[in-house]
DNA sequence: CTCGAAAATCTAGCACTGCTAGACAGGCGA
DNA sequence: TCGCCTGTCTAGCAGTGCTAGATTTTCGAG
């Protein structure tokens, strides 16, 4: 019973050191460089032994991907705003650091689509908190606005800053007045504050 | 001389038909399908043909890039507001359509990063043009804010619900109330429209 | 301690990818 | 008609994700 607990426990490890195996060397090198081969020459195991854990490498994607979501919303949780600062501004901003950081992850987790079930289906604890976060940081500003819809509007916003900005699609000098009009725009002006 | 002509003329059909031959096949059957093999067979030459053309696949898929930029500006061009709506929302709606319908495009103009030039360098016209119908269309909410970053945010916000919305990782049900509180907004309140 | 079954792992290979060197063809001016 | 040059093709390379079958390791029964 024990040799049977030891080993599952060492299969749980070497299943998260695949993982952390990918994402490091996806963000060192990108994932052009994450091929299944030097997947298993980083983890010391031929090819095989990732497919006795993963069915193929789009699940070691999709992996890398939600564990991604659980540090994404543990940035955003300790991105409490500075004095004067709104609490939008400072999730706007930690989550922009996250995605210019991070883009290997953030790629994995947003831009390439792998059939993660988002859907109302069986959504991925670690997304849940990183919107849950979001939420909580346009609250604030929501005024008589379905508060969801708002927060899908705010995140869009900052996901097309972050995916085009990267690759200089967008001008760089703008940065700073972009995120200006974009927080100004959602938040409310003093009129609509009580409507 | 006129038959160098009409060999430069032929070689330039060739070269659009390569070209459209990569949309259609990525447009029907995804970009995984267009491999140069199917590509050569799909314009009846051999491989090295399409590199006599291209200085590689990257090449091929950023042609198709650059030419889908130029539909998206006429997308937005022929889209004029209906009886009280609004230019904003005419040509949000049109850009969200265009990346609805034609998803294959789009990954290759704004998702896939093709080193296309778009910094200060040498934007293609056909992108200069698309940003074009879009700064018109936000023209008359700009009041007295930034123009050109105001449009950028416009941009971004529209990609960000193309891109996370495709894939179902934003709820459907909001589509429509997702729309109407990011172009509510990015409009002036009236307090606001003189300043 | 030894054996044999079962579990774990590896080797070697498949079909595919982007890309290219070298063989081959056709039309052109001399 | 010849030779050349441009254009095209055949065949192959190194690399990809993935897997069948051989091989090793593990571990309890005798």
């Amino acid at each position: 019973m024990s040799i049977q607990n030891r080993r599952e426990r060492e299969r749980a490890e070497r299943h998260q050191l695949i993982i952390d195996a990918a994402r490091d060397l996806a963000e060192s090198e990108g994932w052009d460089a994450v091929t299944t081969r030097r997947l298993a020459e980083k983890v010391e195991y031929s090819q095989p032994v990732l497919y006795s854990h993963f069915k193929g490498k789009d699940a070691i994607v999709r992996a890398v991907a939600i564990q991604g979501c659980g540090d994404l919303a543990r940035e955003l949780r300790k991105a409490r705003p500075s004095r004067g600062e709104s609490r939008l501004r400072a999730a706007a901003e930690a989550y922009l650091r996250f995605a210019r950081e991070r883009p290997a992850l953030y790629d994995a987790m947003f831009v390439q689509q792998s059939d993660i079930p988002w859907g109302t289906d069986e959504v991925p604890q670690e997304l849940l908190d990183a919107f849950g976060e979001l939420v909580a940081a346009v609250e604030p500003v929501r005024g008589e606005r379905h508060l969801e819809a708002l927060t899908e509007v705010f995140w869009t916003s900052l996901h097309g800053i972050a995916t085009l900005g990267r690759g200089g699609r967008l001008r760089p000098a703008y940065d700073d007045t972009r995120l200006d009009l974009l927080l100004g725009a959602l938040s409310l002006t003093k009129d609509e504050h009580g409507l």
